[in-house]
DNA sequence: GTGAAAGCGCTAACAT
DNA sequence: ATGTTAGCGCTTTCAC
């Protein structure tokens, strides 16, 4: 019944001697592939079953010269946002028989590149991966690897094949719009001190760029390096308010230090959104259960994981302009005065 | 300069060819094994690199019948203690020539099957996974692999080869003596109703028995199903609080909802530690910046994770008992009172 | 419906 | 220091 620790792996064909199948049909028989009488395949299953003999893809692949992998390139995982598109991703792909495989950057392109090169060596079905900017090396190899690339949750720049994402210049513009209609004009900003994180900074771009429109500039501005929590958000507004008392509006660059914020002046008994307004993004629903809710821009983490994957799985075809631009979605929470009638 | 998009991928033989160097030693120089003089080696890099020569990994993995993955086999990726794990594995097969393979099961047993069945079949170098309990089918398959298997975040059980965690029956005894030290008696439990989430089980278990020895009983529970957020803290304490209102400790069975428990109770303007008191579990640093600190038990995430690649990248030997036990520490915060004199 | 032969792109082992 | 040969375990292709 139990099946003795083997001293070497088992191969197919192991399976065909236990079965008395040849090896071609035994691998017919464990791929589901052309006509196999019933008898045959029930002999096969069981003999590999008994034996417990797992394929080798090692070997599958180099002889069919396809791989279900699909290479997943993100800068970190403890972003809370990564996650979110894995799972859009992980949930397209799951019907289609292709595995996503993740790496990790830590948002430096000399690990993606390094990275990229690594997973590229497994030959994979295609390859996502965050953001448009790349060293030359790595947007070189993809583009020789022939394979179909998705650069994800940015459409703001040259793609190198499909785009799937939001525009964060857009995203920024839009909520410099929202809070200027409330009625607020000395807005601050509170963000990563992280050249590599283009998304942030386009953002930043597109909200100043959307102040300007009405003849506003940013009062203050606070910076920071390393990850986002909330006690940095927290000390951060302290700081930045303590140098600007008089801002009536602060921008965070993700939600998770707008939390930090929103928590600093609710201590402080601010009135918010009256005396002063906060607004984040990213909308992550981890942090729902707030005294009250953040106004934020939700980046549609999960439509761009499942878009891309659904490209990459050829569920879908890429538009002509190899863009999908998907709608980042203003959340108004109660930071943000209403819009005066 | 550009290399042309090739209609093949280029193999080691156009190396070769290009270089004007036997394949075998191309192979040496990109692995950088054997002796190979620096003019030879010199001569080869430039022609890989100006092809844009990707070695084949698959083919290298069938010849040498090594493979530098590590499959790392994980329940989810939104649950935050993850990817906490995740990095210390990955920090410490760094400068191992090693790469985690990631794969989540999502707490099902079945899924856990298939994802390991499927790890399996690319041959990697070991194993690591969450929990103990797995599938009969699951548990013949490692056994059977002949690979190294790290059994991780919990050592309360059988395992299959070794385990690297900690005891989650104790950190559940230490926190029930805790708050009974403390002098809280009507003690309540939130938590999560998932079957399948053994270490919070296990949690539990040991908690009711450390109340046990002094006598005392939990006297309200409330469960919930899914994803833990601030949200679902704040309503399932509003409701066991409504329930039970003579309870003086809440026992969460993470820090997510447990933070979500703290808000709702200052939110009502309650006394903590005094009118009631609060704990959860896993020492989350994201949630450092509420306005007081949540006791908690540090779980040892990074920690489990370092040790546990340690094992299978050969830089540790497994102890003579096949069991790493880590200590898990207990974070006093700010919400349970100080141990009377 | 089943089997035999060839070969995928590398590397181990053995020359030289 | 470099080259030659064989073969890793499968799947493709073709034959029956």
């Amino acid at each position: 019944m139990i099946p003795t620790r083997p001293r070497r792996p088992l191969t197919l064909r192991d399976v065909s001697e236990a079965s008395g199948v040849s090896e071609m049909t035994v691998s017919r028989v464990l791929r589901n592939r052309g006509d196999v009488s019933a008898a045959t395949r029930e002999k096969v299953l069981t003999a590999a079953k008994a034996l417990g003999y797992v394929p080798n893809k090692i070997a599958g692949g180099l002889a069919s010269q396809r791989v279900n992998l699909v290479a997943v390139v993100i800068p970190s995982l403890s972003n809370l946002v990564f996650p979110d598109v894995l799972g859009g991703i992980s949930a397209e792909l799951d019907d289609t028989g292709l595995q996503p495989v993740i790496g990790v950057t830590n948002y430096s392109p000399a690990r993606e590149e390094m990275v990229l090169y690594d997973m590229l060596s497994w030959r994979p079905t295609g390859v996502i991966l965050a953001g448009l900017e790349h060293s030359r090396a790595a947007r070189a190899m993809l583009q020789n690897s022939g394979l179909p690339v998705v650069e994800i949750m940015d459409i703001d720049g040259e793609g190198i094949d499909t785009l799937v994402g939001i525009s964060h210049i857009r995203a920024g513009r839009e909520m410099a719009a929202r809070i200027l209609a409330a009625g607020y004009r000395r807005i601050g900003f509170v963000g990563t001190h992280m050249p590599e994180d283009h998304r942030a900074r386009k953002r930043l771009l597109g909200f100043e760029e959307g102040l300007a429109l009405a003849g506003v500039q940013l009062e203050a501005r606070e910076y920071y390096q390393g990850g986002s929590s909330l006690l940095k958000g927290r000390e951060l507004t302290d700081r930045i308010l303590t140098r600007a008392p008089e801002l009536d509006f602060l921008y965070f660059s993700n939600d998770m230090i707008g939390a930090g914020g929103l928590l600093h002046c609710l201590d402080k008994g601010m009135d918010i959104p009256g005396r002063i307004g906060l607004a984040g993004f990213n909308g992550v629903d981890l942090l729902d259960g707030l005294p009250i809710r953040l106004a934020t821009t939700d980046a549609r983490r999960v439509d761009v994981g499942r878009r891309a994957a659904r490209l990459v799985s050829g569920k879908d075809v890429a538009p002509e302009n190899r863009i999908i631009a998907l709608t980042p979605t203003f959340l108004p929470g109660d930071t943000i005065r209403a819009v005066p009638a």
